[in-house]
DNA sequence: CTGTAAGCGAGACGGTACGTCATGTCTTATT
DNA sequence: AATAAGACATGACGTACCGTCTCGCTTACAG
């Protein structure tokens, strides 16, 4: 690893609702956290933010719509922990060249958005969170910057190989991969859930080209 | 083929939901269309879709319940007609230069996007389209084509001004335009609405920058 | 009927909650109320006022919960209603003598509170009452009063035959039936509900002699 | 049967549920029991049966549920015990005549019903006794029964006195018993809890003429 | 003096009913 | 035939208590 290169540190990517502060009367069952979010997977992909209920997902997990709501104040936080951790299984592997590494990532991320659960409940959380500041907040911790982590992860990793020159100051970098994550991140969920057609090999290939053509003008990036 | 070929034909616009084919008995009121779509935007900005109810559109617009029923069966197929006529303002102008006319559209699509119905509608309309196929064709016929179309007529301007070469064929360039419009529209919406930053002229000049580079490249793409 | 004898009047004795001002909207469903009415009898003596739901109710009478919450506001007005026409069929007959009258009145009344539903309905309400002015209102407008109104009933009817004299004056007339009210209202009800002992005839025979054994001693009562 | 033969027996009055029969572990606190009914009169007089919960009662008592429901099955059996020791200051007094000493205990008795919580108590306790047996024997053995003792004392003292006669036999004298005390129970009652009006001495002066008038016709009684 | 058995405060648990709200349909009388 | 008004069946909502349960901690008697 290069030697002033930034040292990402990955978020925090799980841990339910909120440790209670000290154990008085009887602890939590933690066995229901798990049921609950399993349930609420389960529920989303059968039936798709609409359908979901809170009351259904109590039934399925076993458990009463008390203990559901003692956790989670409302659907939507209960939804953004339950979808949260399928984001966790995106990774930035090293495969050697930029190129290669962000059409795997654009690959993994363009599987996971094409399950269903993912499908129903991304849109509707980036809906709900457009009206609550703290939903966006929550969002925002518990999956976006878990994907943005990956663009800097990649970034760290072509500059360690050379292909791309070090940082020239952290305003810049920090612009430069916002920019990068809100296009990646914009235009497959866009092509997907939006336009509604498939991403392909192909679609990658040329998207990819897209995000790396300015690599050959470095003089007009910023 | 001739450059100037593709002769890009702009899908309707507006149109309350169906003209009654004929008429026999009291006619409806044109003036309740307009008071319900103007209420539903109303309510939108100020109560965004979850808190948006039909009564209360309804009373807004000082109008029964059956009467918004009968015109549009259900809130989705309501809010998509009444934001549609938002979108309507998006224009393509002619500034002499590619990267003019995209930066004006970016613009332009970026003063939309921060408008609060807008944002309201726009992410739940597609959070919705995503489990009811109809609803999603009715969302690409009234809302996405219209601005699809934009990204052709920008296209066919730089191509007739001699920046862009004619069309090779027409399945490439329907991919062109897929592409280029997925990443416009996907990446201007995810920073506005899932990142939460906003859009200045200088972030809209280095995503313009993106968006262009691959031209100096022409043999990388595709 | 003797001439100067008040002229007591029979309070209203039914009527749904309070008719609609005037309609403009579908009109209440008449048989809804009947419905309701007679379904909350019915719960009430399979499950007594405790296990006396408001969606129970609701189901047995084939209505929605909001269709019983629009007529009565609670469970306590809702079985007002419901038990008030049970004392409809509580009524004074002309048997030819006081002794006789008094007696087919007690044995009306104690006969009604055998019944599974009034027992159940009538001390709860009482209950409610004690904490609930309004419903002690109600109470007493449904149920109290047309039951002091046979007391009038009887006295008159005792008037005309010369076994009382007439009313010396119209606040002492008035005592006179609260007390002779209170007394047989309150025994009956606490042998029956409280004491929890049947009444026979013998017992009706002795606490009658109870109540007519003043009218030898006139110079003390007052 | 000799004229003081009558050896009427007080029942106990009082004694928290039951005596745990040996101690093995921690003692029960004893503290906790007075807290415990202390809170259920409290609560009672604030909020009536109804209002009354037992998490509230043990939040009051300062007291864990558990321990509330480790000594009473329920809020019924929890409010006879509270209420039931209200009813021990009822005594009967010797003023010499069964005139005074019957107004005597009717103003005794008048007082205590005025107390907000024994009004919220005994009609709820006597409407929740007409379902539940167990309850009812609860109610009769720790109020009822303690009150009609009052009746036994004042005939006894009434016949040492030599104003009423002795004992023809005993199911007699226990008939005159129950009739005497469920008139005058249930007739104080019923005024002041269902009437809802007060109960002055001028009342108490004519409702006792009534009791008292079969003695003159002692020929009619029975 | 150390188990061990019960009592205790705290609070989570599975339930059940609550009373409210929005949905989309229906019945009126009116236009 | 469309309209305004509003009643209707349905079903989810989030809350409140219920009575039970599991904790970790005192007590107190017993060995």
């Amino acid at each position: 690893m290069a030697p002033t290169t930034q040292q990402p540190v990955a978020p925090d990517q799980a841990a339910p609702p909120a440790t209670p502060p000290r154990g008085k009367g009887r602890p939590r069952s933690a066995a229901a956290d798990l049921a609950i979010l399993d349930a609420t997977r389960e529920a989303l992909a059968e039936l798709g933010w609409g359908g979901l209920t809170m009351g259904d997902v109590a039934t399925r997990a076993g458990v009463a719509k008390t203990t559901l709501y003692r956790r989670w104040p409302s659907k939507n936080e209960l939804v953004v922990d339950a979808v949260a951790s399928l984001f966790d299984e995106l990774e930035m592997v090293d495969l050697g060249s930029l190129r290669a590494d962000i059409e795997a990532v654009v690959a993994q991320f363009a599987t996971l958005l094409a399950r269903p659960e993912t499908q129903a409940a991304l849109l509707a959380l980036f809906a709900e969170g457009s009206r609550d500041p703290q939903l966006r907040r929550r969002i925002r911790e518990r999956i976006v910057e878990p994907q943005k982590y990956l663009v800097q992860q990649g970034r760290a990793q072509a500059q360690s190989r050379g292909e791309l020159g070090p940082d020239l100051d952290e305003v810049t970098a920090a612009e430069e991969i916002d920019i990068i994550f809100d296009t990646i991140a914009g235009t497959v969920e866009h092509r997907l859930l939006v336009s509604g057609r498939p991403i392909t090999p192909a679609w990658i290939h040329r998207f990819t080209t897209l995000l790396l053509s300015p690599l050959g003008h470095p003089q007009e990036a910023g």
